[in-house]
DNA sequence: GTAGCATATCGATATCCATCGAAGGGAGTG
DNA sequence: CACTCCCTTCGATGGATATCGATATGCTAC
């Protein structure tokens, strides 16, 4: 039985992309220090409304990227803190930076947006109180 | 149409919780910056690694709720953290307080959950590229 | 009322972090 | 090469916040 649920485990790292499977649901089990730890460096990442504003700018641009150029302007910082949070999203593995000529072009990588969904999702046993 | 639009916006209001709605979905539309404040407020609650354990915490109880007073040796916090934490998280709106003589029990508030859930949806344009 | 426990609040401290100006590094242009 | 433009990195600063001891509040029991 143990042997079983091991290979189940086994199967899901080998078939899943390894960032979705970063931290198991929030309450489902109680964490520990380390996965809440995980897990907090997502949030923080995204818990920033220059950042989030950043993100939905690059998701709702019409070829879904964004050229670094034009975000100072926009949201009202100095290029140094626009430089700052972009390459802290590329960090968290929220952003892909691609470099052409002089310029720095920006796109969203999904997959840690998915795993913080699944992290947060409320097992049916909570919601019924 | 327009005013079909209006009609369905002003059902969806009154037929869901408040806090659902709180944001729209980050990677639909460009945030203001007032909704980027708001989404902000919600993560950043989120984002901690002791209010993390907490939460999970509270969510395993089989009773599905806890006491506060087992928390600070769960934790390894003082009780003043603690005590912290936890009127931030109710502040939040993702946990409520119940006194019960001189002792107090928190439960989870599932509606944020799903809120940032809903916020951080990656829609089909974003996810294929 | 008094004593004792659970919790909240206060005040202080240390750390983290968002922000910006200035300086540095690369890429294109002439 | 020199010059310009985009971007990153550095250093400094102010504000937010996690933490705790001490104190206050509130409830129960006697």
């Amino acid at each position: 039985m143990l042997l079983f649920h091991f290979d189940i485990c086994q199967y899901v790292l080998m078939t899943t992309p390894p960032l979705s499977a970063c931290c198991p649901a929030l309450l489902d089990h109680p964490l520990d220090e380390e996965q809440a730890e995980e897990l907090t460096r997502l949030l923080k990442a995204l818990a920033d409304p220059v950042r989030l504003r950043l993100l939905s700018m690059v998701a709702a641009a019409p070829t879904g990227e964004i050229c670094a150029c034009e975000l100072p302007s926009r949201l009202g910082r100095s290029q140094a803190t626009i430089s700052h949070h972009l390459s802290l999203l590329v960090r968290a593995g929220v952003l892909v930076r691609e470099q052409r000529g002089k310029w720095a072009w920006f796109r969203i990588l999904p997959e840690q947006f998915e795993a913080i969904r699944e992290a947060l999702a409320v097992p049916a046993a909570v919601s019924q109180g």
